[in-house]
DNA sequence: TGTTAGCACTCTAAATCATTGAGTGCTAAT
DNA sequence: ATTAGCACTCAATGATTTAGAGTGCTAACA
């Protein structure tokens, strides 16, 4: 059933009061704010129906009109107006990430920031994978007579180090003879292939390799190790101390159920991976984690050379500035792809 | 005027009490719990003595004693039992420390998990100070025709990455010797006296440099600069969540001001640094950062071969347990530099 | 002289109660 | 279909009371 259209007009009122007050909306409110050449006799039964229908609830009898999960689901998804980002913000974001120099984490980090310092919410990001790039260039590097130091070079300039021990001591000349064939054999594979790749299909490979297959076999399996152990993302947050500004978390019990899943690497981890769409919002229950189901969550991947490597998003309260949100997001993750691609380009 | 053992006594009395209940402590309570031989009344007249030398306070007149900052420092300096770690912590830090694998950071930011697992304060640390170190081997590396990555590997296994354009495409043969004449005239220097040190010193040394001098003209002053970047030192804190349980921070706003400091990775860098003595203690308003006035911090160093590299420390109210904190830090701290410096020698 | 019992006094925290007002649902009139 | 009118509900606010924990002081005591 399609809503009529006073019925969203009136659904759009209370949503967006809402999100500005967090105080529960009355008929007389929309009648005086937003609707004016309609009465809040009238504008009481039309409410009536919208709870009927689920959209909006009722802290108790003698309150206002709350919106609900659907209700914003249904806000988000048809009813609000899709802003873009003004030209402060365009240009705010564009001054940030000038200034950024060094890891490529620390620019993801940096990224956290501006979203929660533009948002007044929670950010969350996670740094590039590590497995969704492609190899570069590889170096084995005898640092001394024990140990080996592995760099590994990605894609969008991600650099993983790695020192292990070796009992013989390797010579310089072997180690180099090593690297070239490593480079030749394995350049331009993704890291997800080299993690699963046959070790052994490698080792009994064409005629040079044969000559260093004792010293093969004690650096590879580390070397391969090093790669598994680096799929681990770094993951950040940042701004979680604006939500305490917010009445919904007034409670300080709230507050602390918020923080804790917002120091759970391992949780955000899971948020932010299964991303497949461009833009993902997710409204208070549709959340899997459930101690999330007050909040909603903006989301959006960013991509090196067009491939999607990573994700960052905004944790808010579902009483949300969905407009505002999802076009800041959307404006710098857009704007963190372009960076990440010049970076190495240029 | 050194206080009398009884006033000792009950000043004792009344902060163990305190930190347990963080109640106001009231002259009955002494009497009942700690001095059973002693009445209210005359612990009344002690406490008022108490209460003008300034040991403890009173919130309202009928209320019982808190302690003040001057009496928790009496407390920590002269009237506290100095216990040690027991087995079952020692145990747990040993285990915890032993799964630990991966880069040193992730090392010390599980030191830090630790530290707020086992204290319920929040904890905050600080990376190895790569400046504090010395260099190992350098390494550059020939990425691809136009970007070079310096490796640089330092005491205590600290491995720092950048990369840097070239305009000239520099043979693989020609960066092969700069390595080695880096190696040989820069390893062992400290990287402070490595960011200090005057380039054209080094470009008019001996023999064989002068051949490659267009080279190193252009290579040096973007090495400085990587290792200019790099004094950087990472921050991490944990367990913040904690200190929501406490009653002190039912207030909303104090947790926000709490909040914020410990996202400051700059404050928290300047506390961790300043810290020169092993185990360091400042209790409420010794604090510089005024925001931490109704905190305490306990902080020690770690090292590396027996040089101070980094610090980690726990932030808490003043109604801090101080003997088990302070225990807690200290055998940390010694098993983080007794790893460190076995990562790297074994 | 140091200690203690007794007592009046203070002040917060908790409980109780009344009041206010925003908002609703229903009915009847337009 | 819309709206004015009205009785009703209920949270929030504030005033008032009560209870009790703790103090300081005085006077008695060892």
């Amino acid at each position: 059933m399609p809503l009529g259209r006073r019925k969203q007009l009136i659904l759009q009122a209370i949503i967006e009061d809402y999100i500005k007050t967090a105080e529960p909306v009355g008929s007389r409110t929309v009648s005086k704010k937003y609707l004016t050449n309609v009465s809040p006799a009238t504008i009481r039964n039309e409410m009536a129906d919208l709870e009927e229908m689920g959209y909006i609830e009722q802290p108790h009898t003698s309150a206002g009109r709350v919106p609900s999960d659907k209700g914003y689901r249904l806000y988000v998804d048809e009813l609000m107006d899709k802003r873009t980002v003004n030209k402060q913000e365009h240009e705010f974001i564009r001054k940030e990430f000038m200034e950024v120099v060094g890891e490529i984490d620390m620019l993801i980090k940096h990224a956290s920031r501006i979203l929660s310092a533009m948002t007044n919410y929670a950010s969350i990001a996670m740094a590039p994978q590590f497995k969704r790039t492609s190899l570069k260039h590889l170096q084995l590097i005898k640092v001394d007579s024990y140990n080996i130091l592995a760099v590994i070079v990605t894609d969008a300039g991600i650099i993983k180090n790695s020192i292990f021990r070796t009992e013989t001591d390797i010579e310089d000349g072997v180690l180099e003879k090593i690297n070239k064939i490593l480079n030749h054999k394995l350049v331009g594979l993704s890291i997800e292939e080299l993690v699963n790749m046959d070790i052994s299909q490698l080792e009994v490979g064409a005629g040079p390799i044969g000559e260093y297959e004792q010293v093969f076999s004690k650096v590879l399996p580390e070397l391969l190790q090093a790669l598994r152990y680096s799929e681990r993302v770094e993951i950040f947050s940042d701004g979680a101390a604006n939500l305490l500004d917010l009445p919904e978390y007034n409670d300080v019990q709230k507050a602390k159920n918020f923080l804790n899943v917002l120091n759970e690497s391992e949780l955000l981890y899971d948020i932010l991976n299964d991303v497949s769409n461009n833009i993902s919002i997710t409204i208070g229950k549709e959340n899997k984690i459930h101690q999330l189901k007050d909040c909603s969550l903006i989301t959006a991947t960013y991509s090196y050379n067009g491939k999607i490597i990573g994700s960052i998003g905004v944790l808010g309260p579902t009483r949300m500035k969905y407009s505002k949100v999802i076009s800041i997001v959307d404006c710098l993750t857009k704007n963190l792809s372009d960076i990440l691609t010049k970076i190495v380009k240029s």
